[in-house]
DNA sequence: TTATTATGTGAGTATATTGTCATATAGTTA
DNA sequence: TAACTATATGACAATATACTCACATAATAA
């Protein structure tokens, strides 16, 4: 591993982390449909709105994510829409944990 | 967001987590080409046997790597290639970002 | 102007993650 | 058998992350 590739690894796992939390998951999920507010999205999730608020600071810092004021609201937009994709890849992942899992029970039973 | 969709977000975000670190990408990167041991993992990430043997153990946790035993040595491999399908997404959100970033330069010289 | 609303942020606590060192374990070799 | 090698893990300190509460800011409405 040399210096260059080391520092591309590094850059990628800002990315990665800025995803690696279920509620920031759960906003990529929402803003693929289209970009929305602060209070829809904390609907959304559930949660307070300055906890939503940081997550989401924390996607627009890894520039996942961009925001634009409009009146007293801020829209927030899924910026890499590869993002979702590689959500599939991970959807995928648990989808094959889960066939695992039955062969297990199916060879114990 | 209902019940079920708020477990799949936090099991995505376990997988996500367990690829959320530079040493860990690396690792991806480097099993990519094949099953690798614990000894030449540390040695091309460049850190102690011990730390990497933890970072393994992450990943094998999230189960997007598996291990046997061989002889002395404990060989881990790749057991979702997707996963490194995925890190060609967060590469090329860092592409996007560059060439952003070359525009703001354009626009500021 | 004052009141209201949406959002962001400082401060604090709680928890999780990381890296290192020393040591344990398992397999190999002499 | 003893010495050696590869790997894993307990314990610890350092750091990072997450959540909550209170408050600040900015835009709007009355």
């Amino acid at each position: 591993m040399n210096a260059k590739e080391k520092r591309m690894f590094e850059e990628q796992a800002e990315i990665v982390k800025a995803i690696a939390h279920p509620l920031r998951i759960a906003v990529v999920h929402f803003l693929q449909a289209g970009p929305q507010c602060v209070c829809d999205i904390a609907e959304y999730v559930n949660s307070e709105r300055s906890n939503v608020s940081r997550h989401l600071s924390v996607m627009v810092k890894a520039r996942i994510l961009s925001s634009q004021k409009k009146g007293l609201r801020v829209i927030y937009t899924l910026k890499r829409p590869c993002i979702f994709e590689f959500l599939g890849c991970i959807t995928d992942c648990l989808v094959q944990q889960y066939r695992e899992d039955g062969e297990i029970f199916k060879a114990l039973s």
